[in-house]
DNA sequence: TGGAAACCTGAAGGATTATTCGTATTTTTC
DNA sequence: GAAAAATACGAATAATCCTTCAGGTTTCCA
């Protein structure tokens, strides 16, 4: 309702010389550093392109524009999270509800490490969150959840399976936005995280008698 | 870290005529208006103005800036959530899970019907959420959450209560949270209420047993 | 080696915005 | 009814920011 009709998101040109690779790479880094730095409020092209040693117009180059380069980091973090989780998911030689308990403290802890950016990225998630790209990804995180649950609970009927996944999705990116937005110890971390693997594997086991 | 450091929220000046305090409520009217047709990304002093029908100028006699704006009208929402939770909560002879469950049903409808207000302010809380009064504000919020914790698990040692206050509290919020940010069918509303409440009260219990 | 393609530059255009302050108007008070 | 206080006005100021584009530099390839 805020970002205006999806803006067009998708990259503008690929780096094809190795210069224009590490030009590329160098904007990424900056652009993380003034996110943390400066926050998502003065996050500006211009700062990016000074903080990586380039001109603004090389920025433009690689990123239509700003939200374009906001969300490429978003992506990467997405990425970076995906890859935790599924390699968790993937050990298939213990029970659901322990590979949950993982989960969910891999998920918080290395949300609490790069919290500065995190939470930066929320704050600019109005601007590129209305973009196709970015309404793709939330779907394919549901089909990944949609897989764990259906082992987890293969006896439920698919409506509620549905919904125990979609709710834990909302739990844990919830937590974990909060996680961002006020720093936590590691110990509190722990002790928060096994709360809220309680509250899951109470809520499924319990969804488990019931069906 | 992104909204600098508390900017100084407070009331500017109060009305003391008549004409004043109808200006007052012309503008936080706008406000709203503003918010929920536009978005928080063009929630402008000026245009708040305009739509209220009154000078830039005299919006700021009684609001220092843009953020003290802001600031009102969430605060005002939270007035109005807390009137509505705590009335619930003080249906004593109701035993505590039931409570908790109307709880979640109430905020959540209340949370869905000002979808769009509610969602615009959550994408500017960066820009007042550092506040003092923003902080002392969530400050309360816990307090009343530890009240009812007290009486639900009354036999819970004080560091479980705790935890699962600020859990619950949490995760409702970020529930509110997604229903502001895409909308849904009452039906749907009250489907996913009531696998949250369940989700609390199976987490609930399960404290209570261990205890 | 020379031309083409890729790449880089950064000043400048165009837009938007938050906030102020000198002035004008209305209400209150005496 | 006149001075004082409160209120209202809105053009102007001073930033800030996104994005483009005309012109130069480097790399590739035949």
């Amino acid at each position: 309702m805020t970002g205006r009709s999806s803006p067009l998101i998708s990259s503008r040109k690929q780096p094809k010389q190795a210069r224009a690779t590490d030009l590329v790479a160098a904007i990424l880094h900056a652009a993380v550093q003034v996110l943390e730095k400066e926050g998502a409020q003065r996050f500006t092209t211009t700062r990016v392109a000074e903080k990586a040693g380039v001109s603004v117009g090389s920025l433009y180059q690689y990123f239509p524009n700003k939200a374009a380069l906001l969300f490429r980091l978003q992506s990467d973090e997405w990425q970076q999270t995906t890859d935790l989780l599924c390699r968790i998911l993937q050990e298939v030689e213990k029970p659901p509800l322990e590979r949950l308990r993982l989960l969910v403290h891999a998920f918080l802890r290395s949300e609490c490490e790069e919290a500065a950016v995190r939470g930066a990225l929320d704050d600019a998630a109005p601007l590129y969150r209305d973009a196709p790209e970015a309404q793709e990804a939330r779907a394919s995180a549901e089909r990944t959840v949609e897989i764990f649950m259906r082992e987890t609970l293969p006896e439920a009927p698919d409506a509620t399976r549905a919904l125990a996944g979609e709710l834990i999705m909302t739990m844990l990116s919830a937590a974990g936005r909060d996680f961002s937005a006020s720093p936590r110890m590691p110990a509190e971390i722990e002790t928060y995280s096994d709360a809220i693997a309680d509250m899951f594997c109470a809520y499924l086991r319990s969804l488990g008698h019931g069906a």
